[in-house]
DNA sequence: GAGGTGACTGCGA
DNA sequence: CTCGCAGCCACCT
């Protein structure tokens, strides 16, 4: 724990988001303990297509179930062809039934 | 060693 | 309903 790095740490999570769910920065940030700073977990996904194995960073969203960093994926379709090729329905940029497809890494884990 | 950055969140108006 | 502000802290230069 203590020896992985902060990045390290959220690749784990979202490593461990079932296909066909999404997360959300403050669900993991919480689940890392830091709650307060969920900022940390969005900038852990800025270097995530650095780390490898690739992190599947479109399972991860904000609390809105907004694709915010859809940005960063290189083009904006590819976010959500990922998640609509999963299962994970989107519309206008954001998850449909997102509270369904939601996945609580301090719940389910 | 110090400063700047940011894929967020919650609350107030 | 939408818009804005402040707090948060690891990583990079």
């Amino acid at each position: 724990m203590d020896k992985l790095s902060f990045y390290e740490q959220v690749y784990q999570v979202v490593r461990l988001i079932p296909k066909g769910r999404v997360s959300s920065y403050g669900a993991i940030a919480a689940y890392l303990g830091t709650r307060g700073s969920s900022r940390m977990v969005g900038y852990a996904m800025n270097a995530a297509h650095t780390a490898y194995p690739l992190v599947p960073a479109q399972r991860v969203v904000n609390r809105n179930g907004l694709l915010t960093g859809k940005f960063h994926f290189g083009t904006e379709n590819l976010m959500q062809q990922l998640l609509e090729n999963e299962g994970v329905k989107v519309e206008n940029d954001k998850i449909k039934d997102f509270k369904v497809v939601f996945w609580d890494p301090s719940i389910e884990l």
